[in-house]
Order: structure tokens, then sequence, then C-alpha cells
DNA sequence: CTGTTAGCGCTTTCAA
DNA sequence: TTGAAAGCGCTAACAG
């Protein structure tokens, strides 16, 4: 037996053939048994549970799936799980498909919209049964692609304007622009961006967006010389931000908006390397409120984003859907302006 | 059509009967052309090819894997996501799982053995080929249900001393043995100990007993009213941290360890809402050298641990095993302790 | 190199 | 309430 076989399944694997012969019946009670035990006989139904627990039998999952077209598999496909946020999304939704008796596919695209599809065709190969995505900025082909396999799905972190994708989300444009009017409203004119690129990233257009809404409703504009874009890591930001107080003293920002927490964290990380003090000499407000930002020192000012309620919401979509049951298509959740040490009034002149 | 028809596959999915009728040729020649294309007619290719693109033909996965016993997908059972760390494990799993051709399935137990078992037997019934597990302390169920299904699987974040089970990591005794050697260098005597519960968890057992260990050889004991068992959680960790420093000051701890950074972190909360100085009045230390740690004030003294390493490790060894290509069965990692600022001498008496 | 054929293990009509 | 029988879509023998 090579190691290639070594998997196959054991000669003994029983089917629903073994338990059926065990307990003096056909597979079809069996099926029946394990699938609407309220079409067997009591007395039929004890018979085969003995069997099945007898010959500890588990159901192939293949069979069922090719026969039944339900894998009882659902697709996570996220940009990465390096940011801390898409895990705990992905927990919460995991947990809930567990309860509902699915189980949960996952994989990761790296920000590339074209690999989402590869990846998405992928998982469909395997039978995988509905999607749960991130972000309403997708390639068109992902949505033919779920189409033509009748693939239900869900889009989250944003709920989609024209109401044409079923979503769950917040208003990321929304969530900026309250941060820039709290940094507003605490003094600040010169104001900095760290931000992630925004192609194929709703979310950090939306934020960068928000932004650059209240500060025109302010009278002023975003200078495009205070704005960075870069990868979503520690190492990306900290640069991004070290550059940003490279600036002429004239230029340089006295407020600064991360489209999320590592930039932000990262955007400290600078000041502390450079001595500038925060918040005395720049403000600094991420987004998402991590743990990362909230242990800083000042605490970082942030905005508390619906991180699980998103995954179980999202979850509870795709089963209700595949199970035929009432859902909402769409849900629009709430976020919280958290302000902390990180941001206070600007320096005097 | 009903929603729960609704993800039925549309009556013109393609499948490979299709394909054959298009192409010309029969759906034989279709299967060999997608998984063995050598033996096909490079004519016979072309034809096929274009009536797979033309059709956007994909096959379908259960009808494969019952056929050829193989899913292509790997499990991954881990402890939680909320832990950044597990989930940064993930994450470079499912990497090399892609290239490779796999898809990873995904699940947690939220430390419980038992409910362990239960998941992975629902992802056997899946179809689920081969797994990656957390650590070495499991239910001795959990092997017996592999191997009645001769699924191949791998532990990981230790390596099994009895070389039973295939196993990949570092030695967690060792690290925090080399951690309290730091402090003790440093000319630390009384130590405390935050620690996940050690209950079916080998890695804070043998974080614990490393501590322990090194504390021995120095002629010292860890005073168990030093020690606190809770949920990795900044909250629960900060309450555990409070209750030490509320010790009376001849037994109160000039150095804690915590089983890992969240742990520390918390501490270090604990200390700053108590206006203990960090690291003149408490040398704290944790482990895994997270970010989270690593961008504290003072910064965390920590270990470094092969979070990606083993991620890769552990896809690339269960993808041999299934492909029957030679592969380590046992895999010692290395790990490096990294001192930072919360780490310094004992406040002098 | 290609086609024919026989199932993989299960669910689901249809009859009894 | 139960059984017999027909496939789901694909792959792997076996012929040709």
């Amino acid at each position: 037996m090579t190691r290639a076989t070594a998997i196959a399944d054991k000669p003994g694997r029983p089917s629903a053939k073994d338990v059926a012969r065990l307990a003096g019946v056909s597979t079809a009670t069996v099926s029946r048994f394990l699938n609407s035990p309220a079409q067997v006989d009591a007395e039929t139904q004890a018979l085969v549970r003995d069997a099945v627990l007898k010959l500890r039998y588990v159901p192939h999952g293949a069979a069922r799936a090719l026969r039944s077209a339900r894998s009882h598999m659902v697709g996570a496909v996220v940009p990465s799980f390096d940011y801390a946020l898409y895990a705990r999304t992905t927990s919460a939704m995991q947990a809930v498909l567990d309860a509902r008796g699915y189980s949960m596919v996952l994989a990761e695209h790296h920000y590339e919209l074209a690999s989402e599809v590869r990846i998405t065709e992928q998982l469909i190969r395997r039978g995988v049964d509905a999607f749960v995505f991130v972000g309403l900025d997708h390639d068109p082909a992902l949505f033919a692609l779920l189409e033509s396999y009748g693939r239900p799905y869900v889009l989250t972190w944003g709920v989609d304007p024209m109401r044409r994708h079923p979503s769950i989300g917040f208003d990321n444009r929304a969530a900026t622009f309250e941060m820039t009017r709290h940094l507003l409203g605490l003094g600040h004119q010169r104001f900095g961006l760290l931000s992630a690129p925004t192609a194929g990233n709703d979310r950090a257009t939306e934020r960068g967006a928000g932004m650059r809404a209240a500060l025109a409703q302010a009278g002023l504009a975003l200078d495009e010389r205070c704005v960075r874009h870069g990868p979503i890591d520690l190492g990306a930001a900290t640069a991004m931000m070290k550059s940003l107080l490279a600036l002429p003293k004239a230029l340089r920002p006295t407020a600064v908006i991360g489209t999320n927490d590592v930039f932000a964290v990262g955007a400290m990380l600078a000041c502390r390397a450079e001595g500038v003090r925060i918040p005395e000499d720049v403000s600094i407000a991420g987004c998402d409120n991590t743990d990362l930002g909230a242990t800083q020192t000042p605490a970082l000012t942030s905005i508390r984003t619906p991180i699980v309620e998103i995954g179980r919401a999202a979850a509870e979509q795709v089963v209700a859907r595949l199970e035929g049951e009432p859902h909402l298509a769409f849900q629009l959740l709430g976020f919280e302006l958290v302000s902390r040490g990180s941001t206070a009034a600007p320096p005097r002149r």
C-alpha cells in the first residue's frame, strides 16, 4: 500500500448498505432514518439506530452531495487573515455555521479581484453551496459565475447602495466622516490620510471619501501631498507616516487618519521613533477599534465597527437562504466613534 | 421555484456529457483531458478545451470525490481564531494548500477536546482528506476516528516526544525556560505566571513547566499564589494581573510571564491602570511575539515562535502525504527570545 | 489514443 | 411504513 492510497477508505468502512443489512432493513430506510426519521416506524428506528452506532457509521458526504446537490459547505472568501479583523468576522461566521450543521471553507485572495474569481470557481468545483465575500467591489465575472451556478452569496462590510447584491455591513463613508468631524471639532485644519490601495477595495475608497466629504463640508480640502497608500502592514504604515513627518512644517498634518487601526498604530510607531508627541504634536485616529489600537499608549481613537455582528448575520443569511427560511437581504449595521487619548486639539501655532 | 430549490444547479449547468457532445468526443476523453492530458491527442485536447471554455464547465466535485475517494480538501481544526496567532498560521497553511490545488475547511473547537472530535467527524463526513490539528493533547477518540477512516493528519505547535503522531512545532517548554533564565539573569527572584487553563492544552502546560524548571534549576520555586489561569482574553488577563498586584508586597512578583502575548499585554494594562511602572516596578514578558506586544510602550519582551513556518510546513506535509511524496513526519523548529523594554532588573529593595 | 461500460454511496420516486 | 430500482456526474477498467 503506497502513501498515495493510504487515505483510501479502509476496506471495512461501513456504508448504508452495511447498516441496512445489520438492521435487517433496506438502504432506503436507513436513509430515511437519517434524514426524516418521522417517516420511520419507532421500532424500525431503534433497529437502525443500533446498527449505526455499532458500525460507527458516518454517511459519505460526497455521495450525499452528489445525490442531493447540497454539500452543506459555505465558502468564506476574504482578502487576508493577516489583518486580525477578518479572522474575527470569520470566527463569528464559523460559530453560526457550525451550530446550523454547515462547515466553512476558507480562502484568501490577498486583495486581488482576479484571484478571487479563480478561488471562487475552485470552491464551486468543490461543491460549496453558498458564499460570503468581503466588500462590494468585485470582478463582474464573479457575479456571472455565481449566477450561472445558482449559488447564493452575501457581500459584507458594506451595503450595496444599488441594492443589487445582498449585503450586510455599515456605512464606511459615514464612519470616517464622523471621525473627521471629531477632529475638525478639536480644531484641526491640516489632515493626513493613510490608506490601503483603493483599487477594488470599496472599504478603503469609501473611508477616504468620507474624510474628504467632511473636510469639504468644513470648507477644507485634503492636500493630496498628505495622502499615502500602502499595504495593511505595520512596517509599511510606519514608513508612510515617516514620509508625512518629513513634509515641510507648513504642510505637515496635525491630524492623521488611518483607514484602519493597523495604519494608525504604524503611524504611532513612526511618531515614537521620530520623537513626535501624540496627541500634543499630532493626533492619530484609526478605524475598526481593534485590541491593537486600544492597548496603545496613548490609546487609539477609533471607530468600533460591527466585526462580529457582520460575521454572524452573514452566516445566518446564507443559511436561511439555503434552507428556504425568511431573511433580510440587506442589513445596515451601526458603528460608534470611540474617543481616546490619541486625539486632542492641535498644537498652538 | 422556492428559495430552498434556488441553489439547485441551474437546469443548464454543463456536465462532462455536454462538453463531450460539443467536442464530439466521449465523457471519458473529457475526464482524461482534465486529469491526465498527456494521454490525450493534441488535436482532441484543443477540441475539448474549446468546449470547456465555451460552456464555462466546472467539474462536479462531489461526483469526482465519490468516484475517486479524494475531495482535495484539508481540514484545519484550531482552538480559536480570536487569538490572532492561529489565524496567521492558518493563513500560511491556506496559501500553500491553494498553490497545490487543495482547499481548506476551517473549524474551531474553542479549547474543548470533546467538541474537537465531533467537529472532526463532521469534516470526515464532508469528505475532508486530511487534517491539521493544533497541539499534542487530544481525545484518544480523535485518533481512533482518524485511524478508522484512514485520514492522514499532523499535529502542530509542538513535537510529539513519543513520536507517535506526526507533528511540527517547537519546544514550548524550552521557550519559557529561556525566558525565565533571561529574567533570572536580570536578578528577579519572585515570579508570577499568567496562563491559559492547562487541561487539554499542552502548549500552556509545557510553557508553565519550562518556567518552573528554570526556577528549580536556580533553586527557586514558583509560588502558586502567584499563578493565575484564565481565558486568552485581554480583559481576563488584566483582571488576573490586578489580582497579582493586590498581593501583599512581600509576595508580589517582580517578574510576570504570560504564556502568550495576550496575557502579557493584559498585564501591562493592569499595571497602567494601577500606576505600576514597567519595567521599574515589574517586568513583564510574553510569548509568540505578536504585533500586539511589540507595539506596546514599553515594547514587550517575548519569544518569536515560528507561527508562519508551522502553517507552511503542516500544509506541505499533509499534501505530500496525500500525493505520496516524501516528507518529514516530525519537524522541530526554532524560536528566539526577543528582549525589549518591558523587562529589566527588579526594583532595589 | 479513444469509446464503452460499470459502478462510487446515497436519496428519491414509485409501488406494494 | 417499507422496499426495489433508478440514477446524480464522474472516473477507471477494459476493449478496440
